[in-house]
DNA sequence: TCTTCTATGATTAGAATTTTCATCAAGTAA
DNA sequence: TTACTTGATGAAAATTCTAATCATAGAAGA
């Protein structure tokens, strides 16, 4: 899951990417909007968090922007307490939700799982990628429409890669989301190889191309274009 | 894990006691000091926040108070932003920690963690309860010396008792802390039986009684006095 | 008080999954 | 090339979970 965040303050900034950091999303930051169009323009988010009542710009234009260009990501509204038309104008023009300040990051964090729950179930019931489909309902997976049976840590590991897709994901980052905190203490994560080769192997089975490049000493990539 | 939280503002005591409950921990509150004297007198608790500024009685007495029973329970103090002199007083008194307000709730959180883990960890090395040692560097365990070999799920399993000792805990309190938070969506939670009797059988092999009691229609309840 | 019923807990065996281990293959740098 | 590191593979071991069966506590009713 990757993160952007639009947000001038250099102290929030920093407690908000840290925390959120911490809790496994890719996070990515600008401090102002011209600099987030930018990072828009080159990657894809999961979701944005943008501070509408930013002082150089009107952040209105950066939602605008994503829906003209039929972004998928989901876009959380971050604005001060006292101003509600932006707010408001903002979640007209197709924001997801919003937050005022000040919020808590606990806060801040279950909204944004909120969202993605919502994109990744109600919106569209089905995350479709090529010949993959995902019923994430069902934890299920078919490839060319024929079921796959993955277990639980092989899904863990195709809806790692395909939620971050295109970018090349560390062997520890892995490990930090299938296993946890506590991974860190771990010494080896050779069973990583062994979950991807089951993972790999099920789904070329059913004729599934194989999109996982290995990046020699650094980590995996799920190349793929939509 | 149980805590006591001692606050007087109705607002933050609420939220904190929503925040930790939905953390795992067991919560009991108190808005003044004389109450709170009341539960420190029934109950043992891991870890107790303390607000040092409220209007009605001084909370450096409930810290004298804890040090000189040689309650074992962590202490972190909250303080407003300005009074420090009586924050300092209350380290010097033997409190763990201490944290400004306004704090944010995560914040509040990872401190409780870490004092967690300070008292199990680095302070005393081992949790000794009658014939039953835990190191839990090693998260290894012995009973009457003897090493048991315990698989993750039961080492989690006792610790958790352990950590309620005392305290009737129901399975599905069991399930949140051993298997997270998709715990609820799962219908049976059957296979707390099965790890349960392992632990009781595994423990068993090596002399130890079986201080797990059950609860008929309720939970367990691991019954110990040390 | 004594059955009977029902819900909950215990037990066991076995299936499925996860992890470990040993070995082989391939990439990189000297 | 050679040495060294990283990744892949297969088989076996360990752990976790499922499912079927048995046992017991508590409730309901005679």
């Amino acid at each position: 899951m990757k993160i952007l965040i639009i947000e001038d303050e250099p102290e929030l900034r920093k407690s908000m990417k840290q925390y959120l950091h911490q809790e496994g999303y890719v996070i990515e930051s600008a401090s102002d909007y011209s600099k987030a169009l930018e990072k828009i323009e080159v990657y894809d988010y999961d979701c944005i968090l943008v501070d509408i009542n930013l002082p150089q710009g009107n952040g209105l234009d950066i939602i605008k922007h994503l829906k003209q260009n039929h972004s998928k990501a989901g876009i959380i509204i971050i604005s001060a307490k006292n101003s509600s038309d932006d707010k408001i104008l903002g979640l007209d023009l197709g924001a997801d939700d919003y937050l005022a300040k000040p919020f808590n990051l606990a806060e801040l964090n279950s909204r944004i799982k909120a969202l993605i729950r919502r994109r990744n179930f109600d919106g569209n019931k089905l995350i479709e990628i090529n010949e993959i489909t995902i019923i994430p309902e069902e934890r299920a997976v078919k490839v060319h429409n024929i079921p796959v049976n993955l277990t639980a840590k092989e899904y863990d590991l195709l809806l790692f890669f395909i939620s971050n897709k295109n970018r090349v994901v560390s062997k520890n980052s892995i490990a930090e989301h299938l296993w946890g905190d506590d991974s860190d203490q771990i010494d080896s994560h050779d069973f990583i190889y062994v979950h991807l080769r089951n993972l790999r192997k099920k789904l070329a089975e059913k004729g599934c191309v194989d999109y996982v490049q290995t990046i020699y000493g650094i980590g995996y990539n799920f190349k793929i274009s939509v």
